[in-house]
DNA sequence: CGCCCGCATGTAACCGTTTACATAAAGACG
DNA sequence: CGTCTTTATGTAAACGGTTACATGCGGGCG
């Protein structure tokens, strides 16, 4: 059962293609009787234009391209909410891909997508911006998530200020009493998680005391168990700065089964807030990202390039915003009681 | 800067187009050095095909399409992840798409994305793959994903057995001395929720003590959160089956902020068994679902279906398996001890 | 009344591939 | 040593849209 084609469409109607074509796209103005023929065999057909011949002839695909790292847990899902409720509000495609780590596949990836997509919004936090931009030659515009300073700033950045909230966290575990506070680090070559580590680090030296504590996790849940329990063996830390929530919930397993109190022995605190950090026990203190609207936003920078308007600021850095829970607080034996708790 | 095209690749290694292409595709015999030739002048132009162009010759996008009802919390981010596994592991695209409920936006969609995919994987609770179908005329292949019915079979179609899942959670609470046992049901017309709660009902009717104690939720935590408080106030449930795993983490929570013991006071069970069951506290008794197997697997007939191989069995049931966690035993006041707590 | 202009529409070239068919060269074979 | 396959490659016609340009037509204006 062949498709519709605008040839049918434009028969059935009695005009000729370029009239379809210039009613579909309401690129010209066409007479309105004319419009209501044309629409009702479109309707009557069942027209849809092909996208492929679409977009050779007019060098448009009406789709964003997304490369993700990775597509494990809620970061992602939210993110690629944020990201689709914007591609559905401007009526565009989302083309996904993921692209495990290697900087090599993201390049390859961004290559295969190169040609279907109008633009494409890639978050790697494993590759330098450069990097990946010299793989599509300039081709697409390209707008990266939490990349690695984003190549000279040659493409429009969004991206979380990973120290500040890492240091924002520490600072906040360190000011509530705590005094041997470690961290679960994430992936080494995650961008990403070295700033988070960098931050965690420039906090505990602005004070003179305790040296660092490190752990190292790779942003599973499973990774974070792992780490605290080898933090309890080998460190007595007051408290575990988890480079990312999932970690965090992981860290919180593994007290649990070491049958340590939290906050009370122990305090915990992860970073990004994803939605279910507050519905874990105790509710996860956390370095709090917009990570939907962030995506959001990302988006509509892509089709603000795409259509050819201001994007706006070129960098956008979101601070995070300390999110206190009871994991960090509350009936702790070390510094004051929770301020008051979330209303949900 | 115009990207290269067949044309230039060709001239470039002193050959016709058509030659390139066959060297491109594998699809007929080309002399070694000729493929060397192409090859190398391909790949000094970073010569990338145009999927447009590609697609309107051969009738092929090499692209799947996928629609969801909703991209909230790890299911969807789970069933993502195990679609683009098969989507990488095959070479293809994939083209993701949301519907919010309303059957007639998800025709819509459908339609608006048909001529940019080979076949579409549907996951659409709230509508009949017939209605679905239609939007179609037949013209790309479907599967669907814990559909209803799946429109008199003419569709491949993979679900959840919902109503044994929700049978045997409730029948585990019974078992375990449970006599007051609750059920936080789904969006009303979703087809799924509407399985667990016969499930439900089914397993009460079954023994032949206590009546039905439902709260209306919609899959999202804070529902389940709202319904819990309701059913504290209204009833005094000595076990709650909530009917996904997100409401039954608000479920906690509310059962949490009410200073009831779980699973002391009150059992709590959850369905789907998302990543983040076994980290909550206490770890969440659920009917198990291989969320990203069963993505992979629609995926993968999907993929049989366009290459024209055998799409094996038209319709294939994933019974939920029974994972007892903590929620719903151990340290009860009611039923027998839990038999051995998970290795993670 | 003739001219020019603007509007609505048609004509046809072009976008970058794939592929059926044609062709040329090289062995195979009697 | 012709003829017949076989193999490698070229030629050119689709595929289904968009859009620059051409055309025809009615009306305003000097």
């Amino acid at each position: 059962m062949r498709s519709a084609t605008i040839r049918d469409v434009a028969r059935a109607a009695n005009v000729s293609t370029a009239t379809v074509s210039r009613v579909l796209n309401r690129s010209e103005a066409v007479a309105d009787p004319t419009v209501d023929r044309v629409l009702k065999a479109a309707n009557e057909l069942d027209y849809v234009p092909h996208g492929g011949a679409r977009s050779l002839a007019s060098k448009r695909t009406d789709t964003i391209g997304v490369l993700l790292p990775d597509l494990h847990g809620e970061f992602f899902s939210e993110l690629i909410r944020g990201i689709d409720a914007g591609t559905s509000a401007h009526g565009l495609h989302l083309l996904l891909s993921r692209s495990h780590g290697d900087p090599q596949e993201a390049a390859a990836v961004l290559r295969a997508m190169r040609s279907r997509v109008d633009a494409m919004l890639v978050m790697s936090p494993y590759a330098d911006g450069e990097e990946l931009s010299s793989a599509l030659k300039g081709g697409v515009p390209l707008v990266l998530l939490n990349s690695s300073g984003g190549g000279g700033g040659r493409h429009p950045t969004f991206a979380i200020d990973n120290h500040a909230g890492a240091f924002a966290i520490t600072a906040h575990l360190l000011e509530t009493g705590r005094r041997r506070v470690a961290f679960i680090a994430g992936p080494a070559d995650n961008i990403e998680a070295a700033e988070r580590l960098r931050g965690y680090r420039a906090a505990l030296a602005s004070t003179e005391q305790s040296g660092e504590l490190i752990a190292q996790g790779d942003f599973t849940e499973r990774s974070g168990l792992a780490a605290t329990r080898e933090l309890l063996l080998t460190a007595r830390p007051d408290a575990i700065f988890a480079a990312n929530d999932m970690m965090a919930i992981g860290c919180l397993q593994a007290l649990r089964e070491a049958d340590l109190r939290v906050p009370g022995s122990v305090a915990v605190a992860g970073f990004d807030d994803i939605p279910v950090a507050r519905f874990v026990e105790p509710a996860l203190t956390t370095a709090g990202v917009p990570i939907a609207e962030i995506g959001r936003q990302a988006l509509e920078c892509c089709v603000a390039i795409i259509r050819g308007a201001d994007p706006g600021d070129r960098h956008r850095i979101f601070t995070p915003q300390l999110v206190v829970r009871a994991s960090s607080t509350g009936n702790s034996e070390h510094g004051p009681k929770s301020p008051a708790s979330e209303r949900i």
